[in-house]
RNA sequence: GGCGCGAUAGCCAAGCGGUUAGGCAGAGGACUGCAAAUCCUUUUAGAUCAGUUCGACUCUGAUUCGCGCCUCCA
């Protein structure tokens, strides 16, 4: 299976080949503890699940890092106006980030570091800037990267040195750095970060923010590594920061491929937290919308693209998974009828499924491909589809789930019915037979309220959890 | 100012130089006591103006509108 990739060092997609064989590592920027993250902020992170999920479909093992930024000026102004320790104030923002991607049937990556974890190794890198000349000192303590002495910086960015000067930002500059461009990789200490300090042969303080994803990136994946994603506002000025402090440091080129994610909108304008127009995941789960119907909506858009966030779409989320759902139910309960082999067939859509996916992870064409299977397997199921045949098919729909994530499985196998419940439906199917319409009308609310849906058809009256 | 992205039917959202994207909603049909759910069928596109071409939603240019990044926002 032929991936590609669009790589924004190129700005071009090209053909994904692994630096080892078979085997992929990838680092994905992960979250800032100083809140709870939004739907927006997991959009990266499903189009991230989406990346590894593809990778894994066509065969390699993927060793994912997701770093934890639990030390910065954020969590640090957190912390203080709460008056708690830093881990104290982080620690339930970052259980509730885990419990948000379990819900979101996220894929867990091999590995979180956090960043006040690993403070030695951003020493050391700092320390090799230093011995390489590249680093400088201020005098508020703070340590800076000279991009002076990176020829390469803008890169990523296809940034002009030149032309950032022109920035209206330039007038907020308040530290005294050699040059516009250099950036903090060690924040000197002050007042204001209490007794989050760390010590260092330069003098106290805390690494930069970039720094932070360099040291631990190749601490887990070496000095080269394959794939290296985020959201797209990251790619400058953090990303271009961590390429010239990997490459300043080892020599060697960093990431081979560099993969971002288009924003998640509201009203055409980027969710976020500053516009205030954002929900988080707990948001639309008390507003009774699952996990998976987020998942369905974030995934039904291409990643390189904006994504308009609507509560419609979220509506429009559960009827499409109702049908998968249906689809699945009826070949699972065909699966287990004792019926002869006919050769009945669901004819194949993994293939154009395959395809899609691999052409730089396209989710919508993906769904297209799904939706056309489940069109056919009903198509099927209505021509005399045997239990093979049937069998057969759920496999196809558990091959494309392992990338989709989205399937649910057996909704139905083991659902042990209340007895409360059986007696309601005894109760109806009677006044059913007695003609009394409003009587079983009325208990068909009252199931449906309780969360059973109740319907009838030649073979009877049968009970149905409401899908979520 | 610099760099970059986009404009597709009621809504969301893809591919493609000529042949059905898909989902939701809407309509018709099957089923039903009526429904619901489900299944089948199906209407509505390509911002504007030029150009290239036998042929453009798809390529080129311009215009209009919208969006992102430009020092720590996924």
């Amino acid at each position: 299976m032929e991936l590609s990739f669009y790589n924004s060092l190129t700005r071009q997609q090209e053909p994904f080949h692994s630096l080892k064989p078979h085997q992929v590592g990838m680092y994905s920027c992960g979250p800032t503890v100083y809140n709870y993250a939004h739907i927006g902020n997991f959009r990266a992170y499903l189009f991230e699940d989406l990346l590894r999920r593809t990778l894994e479909f066509a065969g390699y093992k993927v060793t994912q890092v997701m770093n934890l930024t639990d030390v910065d000026d954020k969590t640090i102004r957190g912390s203080q106006a709460k008056q708690m320790p830093l881990a104290d104030y982080t620690r339930p923002y970052i259980e509730s980030f885990f419990a948000d991607l379990k819900a979101l049937n996220v894929e867990p990556a091999e590995v979180y570091p956090p960043a006040t974890a690993h403070i030695p190794e951003m020493k050391q890198m700092i320390q090799v800037l230093f011995d390489k000349g590249i680093a400088y000192k201020s005098e508020d303590g703070s340590v800076y990267f000279s991009v002076d002495r990176f020829p390469s910086y803008g890169r990523l960015a296809h940034l002009d040195r030149s032309q950032l000067r022109s920035g209206v930002r330039i007038s907020t500059d308040e530290y005294e750095k050699e040059s516009f461009g250099d950036f903090a990789i060690w924040k000197g200490w002050d007042e204001k970060d209490g007794d989050v300090v760390w010590e260092a042969p330069w003098g106290k303080g805390r690494p930069g923010w970039h720094l932070e994803c360099s040291a631990m990136s190749m601490k887990y994946l070496g000095e080269s590594f394959d794939l290296h994603t985020g959201g797209i506002d990251n790619l400058f000025p953090h990303h271009e920061n961590e390429i010239a402090q990997a490459e300043a440091v080892t020599g060697k080129p960093f990431v081979q491929t560099w993969m971002h994610c288009a924003h998640l909108r509201v009203n055409g304008q980027k969710m976020s937290k500053s516009l205030g127009n954002f929900f988080t995941l707990r948001d639309l789960l008390d507003k009774g919308y699952s996990g998976r119907e987020i998942r369905y909506v974030l995934l039904g858009g291409h990643y390189r693209q904006p994504l308009n966030f609507t509560f419609d779409a979220l509506s429009a989320a559960r009827a499409a998974l109702a049908r998968i759902d249906e689809c699945v139910d009826a070949l699972t309960a065909r699966a287990g009828e004792a019926q002869e082999e006919n050769g009945v067939r669901v004819p194949s859509s993994l293939e154009a499924f395959a395809h899609a996916v691999a052409d730089d992870l396209n989710s919508p064409e993906a769904f297209s491909a799904l939706f056309a299977f489940v069109r056919a397997a009903n198509a099927a199921l209505q021509a005399g589809l045997s239990p093979v045949g049937a069998k057969l098919a759920l496999e196809e729909f558990a091959q494309m789930d392992r990338v989709l994530g989205i399937i649910t499985f057996g909704r139905n196998v083991n659902q042990a019915v209340p007895a409360e419940i059986q007696a309601l439906a005894a109760e109806r199917l009677k006044a059913r037979a007695e003609k009394n319409w409003s009587e079983s009308d009325r208990l068909r609310d009252l199931l449906a309220e309780k969360g059973w849906q109740v319907r009838d058809s030649k073979e009877g009256q049968t009970l149905k959890v409401l899908a979520k």
